[in-house]
DNA sequence: CATGAATGAGGATTCATTCAT
DNA sequence: GATGAATGAATCCTCATTCAT
């Protein structure tokens, strides 16, 4: 048997517990306010470790946002083809799981980081934008489009805009939540705003009978 | 012609000047990567002067907001009261002009800017959050509403949510648009964006006959 | 009769008037933690006006000295010269009159004033030390000599010493009175401390009989 | 022999180090006129350093003081206790180890830092008068009530200012010897100013036959 | 591998001093 | 003379990064 070891939990496990808890502590206090002290703290090691694994700074943003990436958008792809419903049933449940997968906090909170980064980042941010709220939306414009095909909606609404619109207004309502005490006039219950921007997109979509 | 001097004397030019290039270098390079010497080379003035009208680079923050916000929304509410035309066109001319009144590059960088600034200056972005884009929002849900009341919408839309994404979607896709080199399959153009919006904004309200 | 002038006083009045107010300020405040718009403002004239008639802080400080110096030493020269009475009878006047030609708040904050300066000011520091202490010591010496000649007092007594011992002590004791709320046991009233350092001396003094 | 390395890692001794270099740069040329690049030059240290192990700078210099407290007074209490010689003698030896305990001109000098911080760090300063004059005064004053019980010293004497005369006038005239060079009139040797300033005080404090 | 001591470039802020008006 | 706008050197402090242990 040996003797206790200093660290016990397999180096492997290292890298990964670093991004969960450097993600959490640059969404908590943003980029540049956060010290790599803080996320050493957060993940039970001290800073110099992250250098062992990490480049530097930004190195640890960009990876801890790719390694992320899943949480906010990761299983888009697949709720798309598994589906023969008809378009508008497959969109409502497309945005409610999106939505769903994380807590509204943890979304707001990397998406106001994720929005925060633009000049201190700006790799890692249009990384994102492109793997994330544009992807979301080109998802979401190809449904569309299958449903004007389809003769479900009417074809001459733009599936593009209508797509964007509705994921940046989500998105952005969802940070703007955090606000809501504050601000007056800003709350609204996350199930309501979901719902009622698809029923709202929806209605715009609709075929003219 | 006399010989160039050291410095001029402009006490009450001064001051609006550098809040003018103080919001367009923040814009430009974002508030904690912009020096003080920065926005006083784009002023024409040294860093201390900056302190001889602000206290702080915080302080300068808040009110080169406060002295543009009427660019961005400041003209508004005056576009509600003369109306007597329909809802619609009311509600179209609003967003149209809101748009049109600064350049779209403009308005990009500087709510980017106020977006980014979350952290490092929470007062200043939530006074931006509330007398920005949420009022913009309360505008237009008031609006709808008058809408939904005439009969010209029909009565069971969430206008609240109807206005807020509205207006975050136009204002995010606006931001995003600066990225449209970069992020595949983002470009609209800015025209496309708000007619297209509008329409589909229409559509969702309109009155089912 | 001309148009109201933009100021009154006679310019002659205005040095004056802008030393006594440094020396309140700068004994209030420290001489570094002075700005000259403090002294300004208490002068009621702006900084600039300052520079009319004084080179830079350093003078100001210096002269603002120069002009009090008779405040706390000046007169005591001609306590020594009318006196025929006993030596102890000139002793007690001489310090009981310069300890009473100022309030102690006053003489305790300009001598905290002066003993602050010597890494700031060595020039001002020295002068005072030259001008006020150690001139105050050196009458006392020469009182005490006196009266070791005339028998008065024992003549194996060190007078130099028992003079700078007379004045560092109350000097600093009045000082010192300023913190008798914050430090225990540091409270005696002024009167006490004056009758009773005199007591002491003269005691020590006194011829063995 | 190795190579000249870029630094040493030694925890244990900076930060002493640190605050006895700190002392000596803060006493040499005063708190403001100090900066800690020139405290680190003289501990062998950068700045950064300085700011691993001390909050700011004005905690560097309460560290200081309260670490070289006994240098100055630490050891007077055991001195009174041991004692069953005449009050007289514990007096004197009391005194005399005081003033040897350090070279005079590190008592000179570390007393004129103190005086000099009543502005900038009035916390330190406080702290020092208490722990330091006013307590060496205390114990002074406790043993000429003790002299005064035995009926080896006049009943009548005022202890409490015999006591802080003699403290504070040893303490300023040590101070004041450091300009013995440029004051006229101002040098005495430590030796005879420690013996005469006792003698005085005992002559002063001797019982009436 | 892990630690945290040590570094030093960078940036906000202060304020004595100058000088156009 | 008087003003106060403008300057810019000086200085405290932060923190990403390096590297001896």
């Amino acid at each position: 048997m040996p003797a206790r070891l200093r660290w016990e939990r397999r180096p492997d496990a290292r890298p990964n517990e670093i991004l969960d808890a450097a993600l959490a502590v640059f969404a908590e206090r943003g980029y540049r306010n956060t010290r790599l002290e803080h996320v050493g703290e957060a993940a039970g090691v001290t800073k110099g470790t992250i250098y062992h694994y990490f480049t530097n700074k930004e190195d640890l943003l960009l990876r801890a946002i790719e390694h992320r990436r899943e949480e906010a958008f990761g299983r888009i792809d697949e709720l798309l083809r598994d589906a023969t419903a008809p378009v508008s049933a497959r969109l409502r449940l497309l945005v409610r799981r999106w939505f769903a997968s994380l807590t509204k906090e943890r979304l707001a909170v990397v998406t106001l980081l994720l929005q925060g980064i633009a000049h201190d980042a700006p790799d890692a941010h249009r990384r994102w934008l492109a793997g994330g709220p544009a992807a979301a939306a080109r998802v979401i414009a190809t449904l569309i489009r299958e449903g004007q095909e389809r003769g479900e909606f009417r074809p001459d609404a733009d599936s593009d805009v209508a797509a964007r619109l509705l994921v940046s207004g989500l998105l952005q309502q969802t940070v703007w939540q955090q606000y809501a005490d504050d601000v007056p006039d800003l709350a609204v219950s996350q199930e309501r705003l979901v719902d009622s921007a698809l029923e709202l997109l929806l209605h715009s979509l609709h075929a003219a009978t």
